[in-house]
DNA sequence: TAGTTACGTTAGTATTTACTAACTTTGGTG
DNA sequence: CACCAAAGTTAGTAAATACTAACGTAACTA
């Protein structure tokens, strides 16, 4: 389960082609072009293919991970910690946009069980830790509890990611970080119980 | 422009293997198969494959379209016309479950620049039908005006779009129209004006 | 220093894929 | 009935794709 920097390598420019072309661009041939070495130098560090797009999944995985559950930690409120996640993923984007056809490639995959169930965990993943903060939140007062922790994340995390996708379909035309500003004022607009 | 009810069985066809495997799934060989007929008729019918994919989008573009622009014409309220929305697009999906797979490609058809702007064009349609529903609601009064249309109909489209996602990700495993009442709720709570 | 291992190379292959050429069949229509 | 266009057929092809076999070489190590 550990990987070499040679591994590490390969899985960052694995997602550079599918950040530019999508998953269809990587091919054995582009991948060890942009490695600068000949094809079958892969298959000295990865079984196979499936494999290397498995290791791209549990890489990405792991980054947001981290990076979420280190905001869940904070001593900080339920409001400010969703405030941080938004920024968190904005941020991470916008600074490497080509993770983004990886994180959002479901239907790519869907022709792998095992890659299709990569995907479907990651989002379970980012769902159920968003869902906790918002339960806690709502035991301390400041987020509303006239609706449930599960649809509460599915409105934030939703209107998340169609904005990164809007971006990224419009070819980064925006700034995603000031979209993302205007999204949180909103988030916090609907989430924030209001005092009667 | 106008299509032979060949060409529509084609696109059926097509759609119904991109709902089962995803875009990889479609090949000649396949299309052909589940025709019943050999690989060269396709092309009787068709320039290219891309023109296959391009059509396959714009057919059900057109189908959402009438659905939406239908109800916009209703002479229902704001919120109203949401519900119905909601309401028509988890209906469509339960009926139509391969379609999905076709709607949310937007990362399997990157690699082409018509089929990416053909997707990227469905999801600016929707978006602006809903943005005019929920900016006639904020004039009547029924919807709440402190945040601007463009935001709530991001809410409303990212809310809809990852419950859709989930659901195909589950393998259909749960009601998908009882899970839309469930966020219907959910949107009519945060989208509905306060009386003060 | 001899042997092993890690990590490259060149050359090649089986399979798949989109597509074409050339021929046949079929069902109207003047 | 002759004609013709629409829509199918078989046979094939160039290119791409994932992967293998066999070999070279530099660095570490017993």
């Amino acid at each position: 389960m550990d990987l070499t920097n040679r591994q590490i390598e390969i899985i960052q420019a694995a997602t550079k082609l599918i950040g530019e072309g999508g998953v269809q661009s990587l091919t054995t041939k582009t991948l060890a072009k942009e490695m600068g070495f000949s094809e079958p130098a892969l298959y000295r560090h990865f079984k196979d293919k499936n494999e290397i797009l498995l290791s791209v999944l549990r890489f990405y995985m792991g980054e947001l991970k981290k990076g979420i559950s280190d905001i869940s930690d904070d001593k900080i409120s339920g409001l400010d910690k969703i405030k941080a996640i938004v920024d968190f993923q904005f941020g991470h984007f916008t600074k490497h946009p080509a993770i983004i056809m990886v994180i959002f490639a479901e239907t790519s995959f869907q022709y792998d069980a095992a890659l299709s169930n990569q995907v479907s965990e990651i989002m379970q993943q980012k769902s159920k830790s968003l869902e906790l903060i918002i339960k806690s939140g709502q035991e301390e007062g400041g987020i509303r509890n006239d609706i449930s922790p599960q649809q509460l994340a599915t409105i934030v995390m939703g209107s998340m990611r169609i904005t990164i996708l809007k971006w990224r379909l419009s070819n980064f035309k925006f700034d995603l970080i000031a979209e993302g500003r205007t999204l949180w004022s909103t988030i916090e607009l609907l989430l924030r119980k209001q005092n009667n």
